[in-house]
DNA sequence: TTGCATTGGCGAAAGCTTTCGCTAGAATCT
DNA sequence: AGATTCTAGCGAAAGCTTTCGCCAATGCAA
């Protein structure tokens, strides 16, 4: 009963959806900027890494313009509750919501978060 | 601004904590017939991967009884908390509770995981 | 005590991920 | 066109994690 779907993205690969997410569709270039700046690797990592993901699945690209544009090909939310489904799956052994709201909790939450949060629990209730 | 701590705990470490965790403190033997019914491995790569955690500070064992012991070095919370403060802070940039829990939302939770997150969030509210 | 089964450890192989050097094709500049 | 820079790709090295085979130590039983 291990590993369903695909295993989770990589550490490097998920700072590369950061910042597809946060930038928007990017030239390598331009990912590599960024990733440069936090890790100060080379370019052709950067390039080879984008390949591999794209083997993946992971990004899609547009080839059509001269510098290729990569996209995520998963959107932020599906990416945070896949990998929450797995922490819960793999840290507790299926449906743990309020375990992992606990764990959630030791971390400081805004006034504007909680709200919002309670505002997302009466959605959630109201859909069952 | 990358890794502070040390990387969350891998797959197979995970699973092995889990079984920790579920069974309490147990030797090899235990361990390795949970992991080996879920995966077919052999008793020296539980072996191993035991003294590999050891290193890592993932477990402790009681060496003074003959099977030795091994006990999670981490509590289950503890765990759950580091993942997802990972989470958070690779996913999105920090303090994304909001976004946590509207990913959440997407499974179902039952009623009663449901008001346990609501009393867990009037706390979180009265300790502010 | 001698032999057999269990336990623990080590090193190395196998498999991923991450890194880069080198090369070739495009685009730009002179 | 020829030189220079930018872009993309490939293969292989470096680094982890995971796996196991083989050996040593320990404990048990004949």
């Amino acid at each position: 009963m291990r590993e369903l779907g695909s295993p989770q993205p990589t550490a490097v690969e998920l700072e590369i959806l950061r910042i597809l997410w946060e930038r928007g569709d990017s030239p390598v270039r331009e990912i590599h900027a960024r990733l440069a700046a936090d890790k100060g690797t080379n370019y052709s990592t950067t390039v080879k890494m984008l390949s591999v993901m794209l083997t993946k699945g992971l990004v899609k690209r547009d080839e059509r313009v001269r510098p290729h544009v990569y996209r995520a090909a998963i959107s932020r939310e599906r990416a945070a509750k896949s990998f929450l489904a797995d922490l819960i799956d793999k840290v507790y052994d299926g449906s743990a919501m309020s375990l992992v709201l606990q764990a959630l909790a030791g971390g400081r939450a805004s006034q504007a978060e909680i709200d919002e949060a309670r505002r997302l629990l009466d959605k959630l209730e109201g859909k069952r």
